[in-house]
DNA sequence: CTACTTGCAAAAAATTTGCTGCTAT
DNA sequence: ATAGCAGCAAATTTTTTGCAAGTAG
């Protein structure tokens, strides 16, 4: 039998908790990279091997989230709550959004299709506010 | 002024039309390298590099589109159509799906947040028939 | 013609892995 | 005590790029 659903307890090493701690404070969705420049500041001795793996495994077990991404590198969300995601078109900023939606439609999903529907994911495309005021000055020069 | 929506000409080449070819071709999604295998068999002496800026291009000017996906490769998509997307949790595999969703989600996400909406992406998530039949039959021998 | 494209090979970027000593439980 | 984890460094995998020669329009 598969052991969907159930997690089995993972050792909260100092790194671990770092990592936790630094990516639930960053608002943005950051690659691994940068979760690794920060976590540098208080453990300058992490490897960055460290940080996938450790990013792995809090995906795993379902503390942060991975996002999906167009550009080649991957993304991590602290946030592990059900939330969809805003990205910029322009900038590729990503901010969460809230939203509810209702769950008829992964019933007509299901209808649609051969798959056995679990879950889904939405996210919008857009321009935020900050690429917005840099277009619009940038309008007003032409 | 940008030119957004704008899309200048392209050149097409032997090799956009055999990658472009294969890819309507292909039902999956196919990454980088699987584009590659195939365009071989056509064309033996085309190069990755080809393939990559190819597959820019051809996204850049709405001829195809880039898939967003988790994992650590990009995936194609030779539909240009708006469609959404289920992916298989186990075998990663990823099928079109048909579906209306009213545009009144986006009216929605306009107000819940401060990005000029553009556009939205949805993607279910759940189990494709095949890995269903063989987790069922895994499970019976449980 | 000539600006854009190709193949090739080398580089860069992103992620994974083997190993040995360390640590949370 | 010990299974699992960290750090390090090297390997893989995926994508990008420079350049000289070829080609579509």
């Amino acid at each position: 039998m598969t052991d969907d659903g159930l997690q089995k307890p993972i050792r909260m090493t100092r790194q671990r908790c770092v990592i936790l701690d630094q990516l639930r404070k960053m608002k943005c969705h950051p690659s691994a990279d940068e979760v690794y420049q920060r976590v540098r500041e208080e453990l300058p001795r992490v490897s960055l091997g460290t940080i996938y793996r450790n990013l792995d495994v809090l995906c795993e077990c379902g503390l942060i989230q991975r996002l999906e991404t167009a550009g080649t590198q991957r993304r991590f969300d602290g946030n592990a709550g059900e939330h969809y995601h805003v990205r910029c078109i322009v900038c590729d900023r990503i901010d969460d959004i809230e939203l509810d939606v209702p769950d008829e439609i992964e019933q007509r999903a299901r209808e649609a299709g051969d798959f056995d529907i679990v879950g889904h994911r939405l996210e919008f495309v857009g321009i935020c506010p900050a690429c917005r005021k840099a277009r619009s000055q940038n309008a007003s020069t032409n």
